[in-house]
DNA sequence: GTAATAGTGTCTTTTAGACAATATTGG
DNA sequence: CCAATATTGTCTAAAAGACACTATTAC
């Protein structure tokens, strides 16, 4: 049972990162290398690439690290989403990535700036994007967006996709943009507030209309769970 | 960015194998070789060790793979836990692990027979066992125990952990040992029946009382979601 | 005032919890 | 009949849904 009997899979860390743009949910995708000898050239593909045993301590920091190179984004919402691992998913053999979804707020993107010139966003239609992607990151894309879809049946996640400080009825948007459905407004205010997921600041954000009370994050790392989904009869069962 | 540049990560696969047994939860560790130069000797682990990649086709494969050499059960229910890989998990090097947990119904463990001998079922106490663990399999089987706690609040993971036939009161008590917890009788009999999870077989188990209608899954490979978790009362956030 | 969005209140519906009552067997 | 467990019923409680109503701003 020595290691040494046996070949070493190739080992990837791959990252679905989305945020909102325009009232509706995006992704990141790269394009890859049309040098080189590389697989899939000109595809579109979730960022990532090859654990670095020099330079990534553990799954999660390489992960971080991958995220950074694109976003420039230090402090996200990183999940863990599973890991695909075949003979067959990478022409260049046995090959396993370790899938991530991560959660940025648009605001962060501006000031990052630094989008990699092979980078782009794509709309999120249905479970995926409508271009085919490299090596099986159909699959894993539509496994993030399912993913995230679920949890925000009953956690906070949306709540990263807005910058610091935001309205109530902002709130509410991000939740209906990722559910892809209208949400009962006095149902979504009793259920956050109860929550204790948001604490008011004390200003306002003014428009041409009544001012909204701005609230921010109780706790900006962790996500709330609710002992509920949103409007149960509705609800599916995943998968 | 090509693949000769890097040193590969090991990778392994280990599953957290649950099963009922006198009323508690008990997991299958295995005891690791004390001969060979192989780390953590006579310590106790989660069963598991490299892919092969002439033997496993995919992950899946490799899990089901061990599964079946250390219990003989093929058809369990087996769900991916999440991967741990970092530079200093194993003193070989850098490696990663991808983590399955499985659920099998003690009656088949009889039939199959052929635990091997270095393998043992430990009771689970609070979210683990009450031996240190070789590698971070302490880790890797708290957070099994916890998904799995976290999921039969709701669905129907506990009736993968019984016989092909049983009566209610018996998945009832499955829940009740997985969850910790005693739950109410008739508003579990609702439920079960409602999310029309099982079919009544017509017939009985009789006792010195009265008899029981046995049923058993209406599907046996997938388990149903509820809406709401048991008492949402008491549930608690995860983690 | 009007348009527009913010925020609140009230009533209904759904589903679980508590707990009691009835049912059926072996002895 | 008694012990023991199965199964059902009734009432209450918690939280969401539906929907209407009031509040506050710019103009």
């Amino acid at each position: 049972m020595s290691n040494h009997d046996f070949p070493r899979p190739l080992t990837s860390v791959d990252v679905a990162i989305f945020t909102l743009s325009g009232h509706e949910l995006h992704v990141l995708l790269t394009q890859r290398p049309t040098d080189g000898n590389d697989p899939y050239p000109g595809k579109w593909a979730l960022p990532g690439g090859f654990v670095d045993v020099r330079l990534d301590a553990d799954l999660r920091a390489c992960a971080m690290r991958k995220l950074k190179e694109k976003t420039g984004v230090v402090a996200p919402y990183l999940e863990q989403l599973g890991s695909w691992g075949s003979a067959k998913r990478d022409p260049r053999g046995w090959s396993a990535t370790h899938a991530y979804f991560a959660l940025v707020p648009s605001s962060s993107l501006i000031e990052a700036g630094a989008n990699a010139q092979d980078a782009r966003w794509f709309a999120i239609k249905g479970k995926g994007v409508s271009q085919k992607l490299a090596f099986d990151h159909q699959e894993i894309l539509s496994a993030a967006v399912e993913r995230l879809r679920s949890k925000v049946e009953y956690t906070s996640l949306p709540a990263f996709l807005l910058p610091e400080e935001f309205t109530l009825s902002e709130l509410q948007q991000a939740y209906e943009i990722v559910l892809d459905r209208l949400l009962e407004k006095s149902a979504f205010r009793t259920r956050m507030l109860d929550a204790k997921l948001v604490q008011s600041t004390k200003r306002y954000r003014a428009g041409p209309n009544r001012p909204a009370l701005l609230y921010k994050l109780k706790n900006s790392d962790v996500p709330v769970f609710f002992s509920r989904p949103f409007n149960p009869r509705l609800a599916k069962n995943p998968k």
